[in-house]
DNA sequence: AATGAATGAGGTTTCATTCAT
DNA sequence: TATGAATGAAACCTCATTCAT
């Protein structure tokens, strides 16, 4: 075993990151995330620039990495972009390995410079979601239905994050949501087909 | 035309909405609401209990309406399900109407008695959604899966409401939505079937 | 029967005396008073000066009699002290007869003109008590001594205006404590007189 | 001498003892008390967890001293009783040595979890009391009359506490008090034999 | 490496009072 | 007569932050 004793700046982070779960960073307070931690109040200013910073160093590498990711999947996706299922349990992997990290990102950061950086993610997939449908489906589908159904999918997998499975119930899950996702996919691309040579025919 | 001059409860209410909208209850502040609505932060204290009273006499109304419909549609729905669609778009129109206050109770309500309220309403849908699952689909589906997908679809609509659409941009928007999913729904129940059958010849 | 329907000034008086009983002149609330008497805030300011006034009003009347009343009993004693017993009596009549407005006086006028009213009254019985004993007794007590023992008798009194005793109650029970005192102080004066001749043997 | 100086966290306590003793808990202004220890606010909360902790952090300690000796004397009085003043005199000497924290504790505790404290010591005081009386005296005297005549020797030595005497003054006027007290009750209970008397001979 | 002390701004709430109507 | 509206000061409390040690 390599070490049950964590350094300060350790306790420290767990107890911010317990903190700003459960109240999100601008009503999480230094002093609670202190007094757990089992120092003094200016104690945080010697490991860490200010709450932000604190809340930033929680979250700093989980968001690089995803954004990363995010990136090599719009590049697939671009190319390939029959992978998107195989994506899908990718990224849920991600995500669910970096449970607590990607849930401050979600919704625990209003206030701190990461307040905008999932909205920038889901853009992102947004964007690759259009490009799949422009290929696959209606040329001319309404942006902000994308957007929506976009976020519809994402979301679905963020309550799972939020919910208490194990990481194998969660891929079932995630799978599943798949399934769905791309009947809906289906279903809708046909209707709007069918609408487009009902029009044409006028 | 009447009267552009608004009362001074009004303008509270009103310098209010914005506040909470823009932050949520517990970090909205008495004393900007009060600033925005032209008075000194004790002049709340005539026209509302506390911060939490001029909170809910914001979204009172609208909540009993919901309720209520909610109920009608949850009767309806075990009698007909069929008219699930139609339903959406009758609550769509709903949420659409009272739009803001719909997003107060989203959320804005923590710290508020109506912090559970908004979840509460989900899983009568959810509730919904599940005999309708059950009766046309997938007996035997999993109760968490059918948890996530309600949740996506009311999310999405709750979205919806976020975004900047006329009326009838939602209510076209709300119909394909419903499109995709009952598309998702028989892609789901027929792989589910599949599966079953699978597991039954061995 | 006269009539029912007290007078609006009538009512915020009876509001007034029951929050000042409860919560004393300083932290008796003039909104909750009004609201008592079924007014709005401002409504006080036009039957009295202010919060202070208020007050007085409540016990102005009782003061004065109870201040023409000791003055005439202060006389009396001087003239013939062995009336004590029966001022006793008389003046516990008079007390019971306004026991709320004399709880105010003694318990709630902090921060009001009246506020030294009643240790001013007390004054008054402790010099009688002390030509009581001068006379009867020992011309040499100290003087803080009878201070106390007034203190004492006048506040058992006033204990039994705060008991919730009917009349009759209260009267015989001020008799038995007649009965106490005179004993104690036959026993205190008697033994000073032992004292004072051990002392003058030596 | 070691150090005048005293610490911050006396300075306030200081205070806040001067400034609850002159206005009582509710009062007492927390604002004042800061300023009167050369702080502002919000170092209160620094040393105590807020207003109540820092009254109670005046008066623990006499409190519990208090009701422990409040135990030890009720015992001892149970078993032999002809100990009454003597316990009377040690309990003033007490009272003395902790004169201000027995007034904080008397007077000015309401709002604060002490509210009730002094009224459970008369209470027990109360008790002894009526023991001694069933014994010595007049089996069936009144309860209320007991009550009246404990509280009026308590009251007696706690009006000394208020007034500004030397130690010996005050042991030497504890006595002098329980000399009346003691002739008070054995006039009482000779009326009272005598009265019974009387009745029986009808 | 961390504490103990303190600040100053801001939070919600309560209050007595005023005043036009 | 009395209301409805509003003020402004003060109340207790919480907070992030600073800084000497």
């Amino acid at each position: 075993m390599e070490s049950q004793e964590l350094t300060p700046r350790e306790r420290l982070l767990a107890s911010a990151r317990k903190e700003f779960l459960a109240r999100g960073f601008q009503n999480g307070s230094l002093r609670r995330i202190c007094a757990g931690a089992g120092m003094t109040t200016g104690a945080v200013y010697f490991f860490f620039e200010n709450k932000e910073d604190l809340f930033c160093s929680l979250v700093r590498e989980t968001a690089e990495q995803m954004e990363q990711m995010m990136e090599e999947m719009t590049e697939w996706e671009l190319e390939r972009p029959e992978t998107g299922v195989d994506s899908d349990v990718r990224l849920m992997e991600f995500l669910y390995f970096h449970r607590e990290e990607v849930l401050l990102l979600h919704e625990c950061a209003r206030g701190t410079r990461y307040e905008g950086f999932m909205e920038e993610m889901y853009d992102r997939m947004r964007s690759a979601f259009l490009v799949f449908f422009q290929k696959y489906g209606a040329e001319d589908a309404d942006r902000e239905l994308i957007r929506i159904l976009a976020e519809m999918r994402i979301r679905a997998n963020l309550e799972l994050l939020k919910g208490d499975y194990s990481m194998e119930q969660a891929m079932d899950l995630t799978r599943q949501i798949g399934i769905y996702a791309d009947g809906g996919f289906r279903s809708l691309t046909a209707a709007m087909r069918k609408e487009k040579e009902n029009r044409e025919e006028k």
